[in-house]
DNA sequence: TCTAAAATGATACGACTGGATATAAAATAA
DNA sequence: TTATTTTATATCCAGTCGTATCATTTTAGA
């Protein structure tokens, strides 16, 4: 039963989860540390989530709702936007989204260092179905002339979310060595605008793919 | 005085460090496992390092050392390279690294993601002269018209390091997701093939920066 | 106001942690 | 050989971990 009270100690409960998850990890967290930051008992995590396991993927699903939010809140505009267009407002949104809540990249990070069962779990009910959309949209968008085309699209894929996120989750460490936040709105939008220009194709490219015939921007084959 | 046996069992723990470290982090990590899989009592720990964090560091030494070597060891043939070659070089030299000691970058971003006093010491000795000077010849070569350079030297740096080793961090999660084996010979390949195309600015652009006369390249301001 | 359920709090337990110590073994030097 | 130093091993310790238990308080419905 609904308490009012019972809610507000389990979203406490939670957010204070998602920042320590974020900063150290599942095995670097202690409930403990969690239930201390909330101000609350640390038995009451038993009491509203069975165990660790169960407050660490509740804060991930919390999390991936978040960013499934943002990502697709101006998805209702995108019929009448070009491919172009489109790409640079989810990109857009995807990066305001990864300097908002840099937790769930942490969180994912410290997950996929190694195999375990949380990692199995984030896979099948996250990452995959949500890498592949992501892929067959990067592909769509190679052929619509957005991106380039003679990158495999699952490279492109994770070099794009790497340029995106990097930055932000290396944020403490560019704040000690070169004393920039990266979380000032400024740092964003211009990382935005870096971003963007170093993934996508320039603009005038994408209706002309040879203007002079030539085959001139893919020439880097004998590179390896 | 070297024994022999002395070496070999500092360097038997040294290995097994970078192995558990490089998966779980500082925290994640017991000292305990690091000398079971080394196959050494664990008090040995104690003798050979004088701690865990001793230990630690060791570990992270040892492997920017590697790095240095690897990225550095056709630097004497950089003279008769173009400043393009250079690049091409140093960059798939770090791609090659990054695929066989993907250890490193996840030491460094277990400890990046939150203050501490390994991340000061991390950031002091390594982290600031290294990216202090991997920036200034990003900026270099953006003079010199290998990189574009209508985007900030940081976020071009920060964006070309992502690229490089994302998708290595990410092994796991994509042998999970897709099957693919990101260390396999032939991917390691198609990855540097793909971040030069994606972060070079196109060969024939270098000598002749607006070949119509007009700035069709750098029209991205409207972004943000 | 009374009762049952929900929620919180206090405490305890066994397992594991990093580190310390004391001793055994091995290697070296005389 | 013996004496000395170096290296390895076996315990021990105090603290923290996740979690289970149980008493207490709070809340909701009658």
């Amino acid at each position: 039963m609904e308490t009012g009270l019972e809610l507000d100690t389990r979203s406490k409960l939670l957010k204070a989860a998602v920042v320590q998850f974020g900063k150290f990890g599942f095995a670097g967290t202690s409930v403990r540390k969690i239930a201390e930051d909330a101000g609350v008992n640390h038995g009451s995590i038993k009491y509203h989530y069975s165990s660790k396991d169960d407050l660490w993927r509740a804060a991930v699903a919390y999390l991936y709702g978040l960013l499934d939010e943002a990502v697709h809140k101006d998805e209702a505009e995108w019929k009448k936007m070009s491919p172009r267009e489109q790409i640079i407002n989810s990109a857009t949104n995807f990066i305001r989204f990864s300097a908002k809540h840099p937790e769930l990249s942490r969180i994912v990070f410290f997950e996929t260092m190694h195999e375990s069962e949380r990692l199995e779990w984030l896979t099948e009910n996250f990452i995959r179905p949500y890498t592949s959309r992501a892929i067959a949209r990067v592909a769509l968008a190679q052929e619509q002339g957005v991106y380039v085309d003679d990158v495999p699209a699952m490279n492109l894929h994770y070099v794009n979310i790497a340029a995106a996120k990097n930055i932000f989750l290396m944020a403490p460490e560019i704040k000690r060595a070169f004393d920039i936040d990266v979380f000032d709105d400024d740092q964003i939008e211009q990382h935005i605008d870096a971003v963007l220009k170093l993934t996508m194709r320039p603009e005038n490219a994408e209706e002309k793919p040879s203007p002079d015939g030539t085959d001139t921007d893919k020439n880097f084959s004998n590179v390896t």
